[in-house]
DNA sequence: TTATAAATAAAAACCTTTTTCATTTACGGA
DNA sequence: TCCGTAAATGAAAAAGGTTTTTATTTATAA
């Protein structure tokens, strides 16, 4: 894993402030995903003043730069966690306690059963979907 | 594809009301993806009094109901879509005009291109995840 | 050291979704 | 068919997460 943040924040213009610095920090030791409001309350224990919007807007610069990314919950709200794997990958969320593990594969209705057999943990659900741009669309789009 | 909403509703142990009718009605024909406002609008111009609190609610209660499908959008709001499948399966969907087209496989990687090849449509992301309880969790839920 | 653009705090605004509650409606049973 | 009752609805307000605005502060390149 690579620690030298400033580095970071300079590949992505971006100014490397303390504030910036610290949420790369926090984000980084967790094996879970976390919300805005989340990384605010740590943040709040290292800084006297901190603005939720200043969570809001970094992380959001963070995720574009494709440094962390993005997660999707059943709730609908917005989460973020640091991969620890470069490559195209997938996770596997608990909805309950946020932990994420990183997966390899990509197919997945083959593997729900030995998955399960092989953590301990219980498969609910699982998304696949995939956005892109229809036919129609391209005409004057992405 | 089954078009006795009445029996739909009283399977479900709803009441047939002349709005729920209509809100699958409009569902049914739906080649895209709508949200609660969409839905709304064309609700106003079949009722003269038709509140959007309506709309949601019912639109939750089909959902639960597995009549109609949430479907998840990167902008993180409401969205539902009448599926004509009924077996387990997936979605392309165009996040620029809401079209979905359904989908038999469950791999990805491996069919992306194929799939563009096929569709003239460009795919640019897609969602994998696997929702579930972990191992620790797992003691004292689902 | 200084100039400048970028980042921030604080407050308010925004917007989708949900709740509350009084009224109306569907519908099973008389 | 008529009633009684639980369910459904409309209107209004509230909720709650996220974003915008603006004045001030800060990082950093010259
Ligand atoms: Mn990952
Ligand atoms: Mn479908
Ligand atoms: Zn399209
Ligand atoms: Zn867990």
């Amino acid at each position: 894993m690579d620690t030298n943040y400033f580095q970071t924040l300079k590949e992505l213009n971006l100014k490397a402030t303390p504030k910036r610095l610290a949420i790369l920090e926090i984000m980084a030791l967790k094996p879970v995903y976390v919300s805005p409001e989340d990384v605010w309350q740590e943040m709040r224990m290292r800084f006297k003043t901190i603005g939720l919007p200043t969570v809001y807007r970094n992380l959001d610069e963070l995720a574009s730069g494709g440094v962390i990314t993005k997660i999707i919950n059943p709730d609908r709200q917005l989460y973020y966690f640091f991969c620890q794997k470069k490559h195209h990958h997938h996770h596997f969320i608990c909805v309950f306690c946020h932990r994420i593990e990183e997966l390899d594969f990509c197919a997945i209705r083959e593997m729900e059963t030995e998955f399960e057999r092989k953590t301990g943990s219980k498969i609910l659900s699982h998304i696949i979907q995939i956005n892109g741009c229809c036919k129609k669309c391209r005409k004057g789009n992405p």
